[in-house]
DNA sequence: CCAAAAATTTGACATAGATCAAAGTTTGTT
DNA sequence: AACAAACTTTGATCTATGTCAAATTTTTGG
């Protein structure tokens, strides 16, 4: 038989790579104990669709790895991403079952999930779920909000340049390199993929792209890892200039 | 002396207007004694800043009446509304008393303040305050989504409408009409106002405003009072169509 | 009530990014 | 290994919205 992602990933909270960021990262033992009673691992392959729109979830979960996205179709198919899932990210909203986005796997992911029904009861006896769910919300919401400056202000370079830049940040915090250091990383996202978190056609981010390589700004090994030389010049470009943004 | 808006407010959590909305809304009789001790009232001009960028602010707060809008600005001035704060809506960040965008008054405003380090001490003993925000953050971070489809994929005028069909949809949750009703309500925005919110200019603000109007989806009394004739025409220019929109 | 300031509308023109099209590249499958 | 499907790049052209400018209306302060 084929090794799964479940199969291959520590199921026990100890040594959970996302322990100390998701959902679970300021519950004790006696908590992480009785989340790990509702609990189980789910994964989904590239491509997959996670739920739709309309869809009934009945599990909340955190991401382990892996990237999924939130997104919003019109009628006449163009469509916006409005959520980035990456590891320690959750996934679903306490309180109501019917999804209000589609909800895709971008790479292969594997999902901790809770079952909705205890994880609600949980989250009225366990304040340390309550108070790192509000914290992991507000942080949403100020990445949705910076968000929100890209889509509405920002050119098609910047919005390139600030996408590649939220992609560099994210790597260096986890792979705790020093700001200095060129930082490179995989793309998560096709061309098409990018065009709609950025609100912008992929031919648009192709020439972007390509604009940025030519003036030095990024290097690419293939069409998929992004090596950023100097992560100041990227910021500049991005327009989030100066100390170096407000994503805390 | 002249009458302030804090001497004309029931000063009083039993009559409050925003009672059952705002963060206090699921606390009991004591809970809410002990808000009460720590709060005081403060307002604002229209046009006032209540807080800028990179300030720190020594309270949280409800919006007791008025409106307010975050906002971001870049280097070169192109700004970015990133919020808009109406009554019952909360203001400030727990957990972090620096500021990262513009709080400035559109109207005249009256806030309910919570003294900071008591509040964020209550918020550790009084779940339900922690539970209400935790939904209030979920709302709003369900609205910031929609507004990114708006910013990142809606045309002129398919913006436009929308914005009216938000003000129009939240007049009539407050208002008690019947969705059929004409629906009747003042901009609490100038048009540089809304332009900022919806990432256009004024002059296309302007145009698509008189564009509306010639086409009878909106009608106008002087420049600030709109009067939505059908709100389902209004929908459907909203590109929201359907059932009325993903908004709960 | 009047003058000045602020806000709004409308027009003419410019342009960033969309659209349409086609060629090239990579990936996955048999 | 070879073919098909998916993804990416690049070019040519179009258009929605931005920019610049000026007239008009509304609001504010003396």
């Amino acid at each position: 038989a084929i090794m799964t992602a479940q199969d291959s990933v520590n199921i026990n909270c100890a040594n959970c790579q996302i322990r100390h960021r998701a959902v679970c990262s300021q519950c004790d033992d006696a908590e992480l104990n009785a989340l790990d009673k509702i609990k189980y691992y789910k994964s989904y392959t590239a491509g997959e669709n996670i739920a739709l729109m309309g869809d009934e979830m009945d599990f909340l979960a955190s991401v382990v790895n892996g990237v999924a996205t939130l997104s919003q179709t019109l009628e006449d198919g163009r469509t916006q991403m409005v959520g980035l899932l990456l590891p320690s990210d959750f996934v679903g909203r306490p309180g109501r079952k019917g999804v209000i986005y589609d909800i895709q796997a971008k790479t292969d992911i594997l999902l901790c999930c809770f079952r909705r029904e205890p994880f609600e009861e949980l989250m009225v006896t366990t304040p340390h779920i309550v108070q790192r769910l509000l914290q992991m919300t507000l942080d949403e919401l100020d990445a949705a909000r910076e968000w929100m400056l890209v889509l509405g202000r920002k050119t098609a370079r910047e919005k390139i340049s600030s996408f590649f830049a939220i992609m560099a940040q994210r790597h260096l915090e986890l792979g705790k390199l020093s700001p200095t250091d060129a930082i490179e990383f995989d793309l998560p996202l096709t061309r098409e993929g990018m065009s709609d978190f950025l609100g912008l056609t992929l031919e648009t981010v192709s020439r972007q792209i390509s604009a940025l390589k030519k003036d030095g700004v990024i290097e690419m090994v293939g069409k998929r890892h992004v090596c950023v030389p100097n992560l100041q010049t990227l910021l500049e470009e991005a327009g989030d200039d100066s100390d170096g943004g407000i994503l805390s």
